[in-house]
DNA sequence: AACTTATATAAGTGATAACTTACAGTAATG
DNA sequence: CATTACTGTAAGTTATCACTTATATAAGTT
């Protein structure tokens, strides 16, 4: 759902077109989308435009990137001695 | 859970007295992790350490970050106008 | 103002997640 | 080889999710 949002708004019909569910369905996910921040919406007419929030992916990114860094630090701790999992 | 081991490698049982869940619990949670190669295991005598697992955490990162760089270009196609959600 | 279009909310339901206790398996240790 | 330490798996239960249909709300249209 957020992904098909990556290339840009939709409006909530346009949205429900592309899935295989029902409407409400997909408001009521935008709007867990929308609490937590991850998209915003615009009023056009009697449409909803969502579209994926600027501030909230950034910080999913920023969280993601220090993750990343911490793991970084970690490694450099405890060397990699081939073939686990 | 996930976050608990951003800082480095961990028994599950040091994971599982940090938490407020039964040991089970801990152990299904890392399984799912792993089927989702987020986590790798080590074995160390009697007790298996895990840490977060290096390539899945990048297959992660790549996608957040192309994810970024397509949102950056449907912003510069609909400019903000301001003052939406 | 009635009607249409678009979306959100309410209420209910089946599937699934996330946990619990009980137990099995496996490696270390005396 | 019996015992201990540590972890995974099995089975069952409760809470939560994701969806459905029905309805409310709000904006545009004639």
């Amino acid at each position: 759902m957020f992904d098909r949002l990556r290339a840009g708004p939709k409006s909530v019909g346009e949205l429900a077109a592309a899935m295989p569910v029902s409407q409400p369905a997909v408001s009521q996910h935008l709007r867990v989308l929308r609490d937590a921040g991850l998209v915003d919406v615009r009023q056009q007419g009697t449409r909803r435009i969502y579209r994926v929030s600027f501030a909230g992916l950034e910080v999913l990114r920023a969280y993601i990137e220090s993750f990343w860094t911490d793991v970084l630090g970690a490694f450099a701790d405890t060397p990699n001695k081939g073939g686990n999992r």
